[in-house]
DNA sequence: TCATTTCCATAATGCACGCAATGGAAATGT
DNA sequence: ACATTTCCATTGCGTGCATTATGGAAATGA
């Protein structure tokens, strides 16, 4: 499902299979709920906003996605699934131990200020206070989440001679402190730069922390 | 402004001064917005919501507060001014370098996960992405909070031979692990234990960085 | 070609929201 | 004591919200 961000209306009447319209609507509906949360918040992403910004109708939407809590779903599933393809997909040949942190903290922290996980994040922090929980339980994205980044963790630093329970603790810190620097970044108002020295004290502090023996 | 947070109403028909009144009323209001926000989040924080969890109308949120921004404004200067009294008043006494740090991180996440910092950083979550950024723009919340933090860390940390310029990227390190960590449990549904080795962690960072001369 | 299914726009509905207006009880102060 | 001001409950209103219902155009497949 390709990004179709900057997508405006095809020119009408162009003969398209089912699935070609189907792909598009989606990803069209899709983007314009990731970017009107991170936009205008949560709260005001509203039916007609998604509607509008997405340029279809809610019938389209109640086709696709059922209703409002259905495509808020598909954001997070959507999103979750691309986020893990492209860390998956991280070419890791041989750096040194100090690059691939480097190269590990720089993607991250990309990760964590783009406007799919800020959306996602604002998703999560309404669903998992609803009275009524839905069926597959909130805090599960969560830990399939961290299941993915484990996964690229030990692809990048499996070889590092520290002990496994350490090892998840400094993820679990690495996440902390990113996701941290990203929050404040945005509650900066906008855009700023990106915090360099911050996440060179991150990086230094996981390098060292790597390399001593367990 | 005393906490009314566990307060029912009064026996009614008591004779009291409109400063008690309104004092108590008030405080009833303010922490109804937080425990709302915090526990069922800012959507749902609706006003009869408010009203109902403070045990009084929408006239008297009317009166005190004009309207629903109003609200939410006021939490934010009340809550911080709480937070900053709170912070100033802490005795520093000639204590060590570990002790200090240990003492100020473990204040310092305590006010990240509590009720009041999360409901304003939904507060301001959202006030920040308004077409119409009110009067007092809604970063400056964020500017007075990080001066205050300032105030305080040159108190606990103000002896440290460190450049200036070094401490101020440690202290927004700090905010920023603390921030990280207290959403990651946030997210995480619910309360659970306080994560100790990665506040050890983090404490370990300062300990060394701070100790080291300039 | 024609029935069926998919896709989506249009229109209408019901409801909850924030808010304004009003009035009255309680406190104040003279 | 009485006028004034403060405090707050009641009521009602307009709007924007999510959602449903319906119909029709486009694609499918037989």
């Amino acid at each position: 499902m390709a990004d179709a961000r900057n997508l405006r209306r095809a020119p009408a009447r162009v003969r398209r299979s089912h699935a070609e319209r189907t792909a598009e609507t989606r990803a069209r509906i899709l983007a314009a709920v990731v970017d009107s949360i991170a936009e205008v918040g949560f709260h005001r992403t509203t039916a007609v906003e998604i509607t509008r910004r997405a340029g279809v109708t809610w019938g389209a939407v109640q086709h696709h996605f059922g209703d409002k809590d259905g495509i808020l779903v598909a954001v997070l599933e959507d999103t979750f699934g691309r986020f893990a393809a492209r860390l998956e997909s991280v070419a890791i040949d041989r750096m040194s131990l100090e690059r691939r942190v480097v190269f590990f903290v720089e993607r991250a922290f990309e990760h964590f200020t783009s406007r799919e996980y800020v959306s996602t994040f604002e998703i999560l922090l309404d669903h998992l206070r609803r009275k009524d929980p839905p069926s597959p339980d909130g805090a599960r994205w969560q830990v399939q989440m961290l299941r993915a980044w484990d996964r690229v963790w030990r692809r990048f630093f499996g070889d590092a001679t520290v002990p496994r329970k350490r090892q998840l603790l400094l993820q679990h810190y690495t996440v902390a402190v990113l996701t941290g620097l990203a929050s404040t970044l945005l509650l900066e108002a906008g855009e700023r730069a990106l915090p360099r020295e911050e996440l060179a004290l991150l990086e230094a502090t996981l390098v060292r922390e790597l390399a001593q023996a367990g």
